[in-house]
DNA sequence: ACAAATTACCCACTTTTACCCACTAAGCGC
DNA sequence: GCGCTTAGTGGGTAAAAGTGGGTAATTTGT
């Protein structure tokens, strides 16, 4: 289960360092260090998704028809963005530019566990959906 | 069952020393030192949980329709934050620098028990809390 | 096929964190 | 009051996490 908040630097090379913390649930949970990341339509960020998880994606999407025009804007958006990343020793992964323009990504990071999956946002993106998030919640009569 | 006020020094590396009290209650009451901690939403402090009562929490927001504007905001500041802690040999936790500076901590921190979970304020910040809710209640007609 | 660019892999360094030990101050009983 | 216990605080050290960079392998384009 993948909870905390991490913020790591983007190198110049573009290498993302995985908090330690989430390889470790990658490694205990799923048996293996790989992971999926995608574009998350609804906002500017990334999600990795361990291959247990994506799987269960796929299906969910395969049971839609595909002439759904959704189904057809979310394979657009989020499937043909998807690609498997392998950790090198230090536990980094290289992202490509166009996921990187995405998310709006320059050095400091942001790593969000998201239950079973996790986003990946650019520093100054996720303090501003922070502040909204939490404006909204303000007014709410939470009972949790 | 965590109720009374403490006062806690934040040391140079960032440590917070849970007030012994607590720890009893942990240790009896659930039975392990570990908590988690994260944001709480609508005040500027932080809230502590029993791994049980997180774990009810969780369970009460993964039964609402997971679309839910509120539920998203929360899982991005509330769930997204929350990280679990071991404390060291002498009772301590090191808070990271994310969830200091959303609650405003710098050295004096104030342990509020309430009830099934405690709080973590700024000594300042938990003042002037206090004598807001003071003021909230004068006028109240209350029954208990 | 070859040169240039990109990527993967490895090694080394720096910073941070976890863990342990020790000291001080405050209550408590005798 | 004196010694004991317990809570709180400070700091050293070894391990782990994060970061930077070199080099070989691979890919890409011509």
């Amino acid at each position: 289960m993948f909870q905390g908040e991490y913020t790591n630097n983007m190198d110049d090379k573009g290498r993302l360092n995985i908090p330690a913390p989430f390889r470790d649930v990658l490694q205990r949970n799923y048996n293996e260090p790989t992971i999926i990341v995608a574009r998350d339509p609804q906002t500017a960020c990334l999600r990795a998704y361990p291959l247990q998880e994506w799987k269960r994606l796929l299906a969910k999407v395969g049971a839609r028809p595909s002439n759904d025009r959704v189904v057809q804007a979310f394979k657009r958006t989020v499937i043909s963005s998807a690609q498997e990343y392998h950790p090198d020793k230090q536990g980094r992964v290289l992202i490509p530019q166009t996921l990187r323009t995405y998310a709006g990504m320059s050095k400091a990071t942001v790593f969000a566990g998201s239950v079973n999956t996790f986003e990946i946002w650019d520093a100054k993106a996720w303090d501003a959906q922070l502040t909204s998030s939490l404006a909204l919640l303000q007014d709410q009569d939470l009972d949790f």
